[in-house]
DNA sequence: TCCCCGTGTAACAATTCCGTCATGTGGGTG
DNA sequence: CACCCACATGACGGAATTGTTACACGGGGA
């Protein structure tokens, strides 16, 4: 579980404290003290998931969130607002500007992973390297082996990647375009037709121990994975 | 297992103290007085593990342990906290800073070797100098020998280290910036590409009993030991 | 000083993987 | 029942990654 975190704090000391505490707990932080300079590194690529600061300089955090909410290509990043005490109670429609979560200051180095942890597992869960199993299929991304039924199972990179994106998102059909975007990653431009190809080599390598029923076709929509 | 052990207390009784019982037991010391002057050392190299006294003139040992912990070249050294009393706050706070372990004065030379050990097998089990074996290859660091299915192997230094690694973190994938890390150490200046030549050394020293295919390649991501 | 060992790097070879296309297949629909 | 569209499948060339070897360099030790 370490992910790229976009620290968005106009206040030096704040700004200097969360990092820490994130960069010592494995995440790779990113800093910004505006919402204009945080776009600027959003263009360039995707955080895991965004810290914003309330009160900003310019654009205010909350007018960034509902950007970034709006917009597809950043839709779906985890976003946790920081908030001073006095804007804690009517202020809760942060939660409605799209945040994930929020906490107000001050909070502990605790708090603040516990949050964030909890942020990911329930938005991206495949950033955590917690080994996930359904119907005698294992996948534990810290060893980086797959196991089916007892045998081992040899799967390429992105067969990996994108076992793995499943089986943290079951039960729910991933259209190409989103399998892209998560599976490959942002930024690239690769035919949807390749998932097809990709889907067909992740069955091929998980016919073995027959879990290759568990990669459904839907018609006209992508693929889903079942739970059972 | 003769670690260094970087002492930082203020009070020169007690810093001798504990200094004359680590070296006695085969560690090697550096002393500093304050936390200020701890850092200029670790500036220079790296310790095994940090002995740090809680209250400290300047920089409180709490703070500078958070320091540490915040920075990624430091972060994964363990840290004992010395405090003057057992009081459970200050011990809680200790270890939300970042602390593995704590004493608290006045603790026998024993204990304090023992707590030592501890959290070296925690934290760093490779520094410890405990035998290893695994599918019937032994390595023992305190003989500095490595044994396969009963006859001896030789090593060179490097690949010596590298497999106590690999043996003491079995099951793991290891990227090639992680093995030069940990293997090769801090401060160095080395191409990830070298990692593959030293593990093609290793593997060619553990052919002769065949214990070579414990050491997997993991395509795009690193090196990964078998269990077994 | 010379030699030897260990090391890091570069160059080349060998794999493996990836993305794309051509073609086959099957289901839904009019 | 035929047609069309979406998906499946297999093959292939090229890219990316890793394996392997050779070599130069530097630091002890004889």
């Amino acid at each position: 579980m370490n992910s790229i975190v976009l620290v968005v704090e106009d206040e030096p000391a704040i700004q200097e404290l969360v990092a820490v505490n994130l960069e010592h707990a494995g995440h790779q932080v990113w800093r910004a003290s505006s919402a204009e300079e945080a776009d600027a590194m959003v263009r360039d690529a995707l955080p895991d998931v965004i810290l914003l600061d309330w009160m900003l300089p310019g654009t205010s955090g909350l007018a960034y969130a509902r950007r970034l909410r709006g917009t597809e290509r950043t839709r779906r990043i985890p976003i946790i607002m920081l908030t001073a005490r006095a804007e804690e109670r009517d202020k809760i429609e942060g939660l409605e500007s799209g945040a994930d979560d929020y906490l107000t200051k001050p909070f502990s180095p605790k708090e603040l992973l516990a949050r964030i942890k909890a942020v990911l597992r329930r938005r991206a869960p495949e950033l955590t390297d917690d080994a996930v199993e359904i119907a005698g299929l294992r996948l534990d991304p810290a060893t980086h082996r797959v196991i089916g039924d007892g045998r081992e199972i040899a799967l390429g990179p992105t067969e990996f990647r994108m076992l793995h994106f499943f089986m943290t998102h079951p039960e729910r059909v991933h259209s190409r375009a989103q399998l892209l975007d998560r599976v490959w990653g942002d930024h690239v431009f690769v035919e949807e037709r390749t998932v097809d190809v990709h889907i067909r080599r992740l069955r091929q390598a998980l016919e073995a121990s027959g879990h290759d029923r568990l990669i459904e076709t839907v018609r006209s929509s992508g693929y889903r994975m079942r739970a059972a």
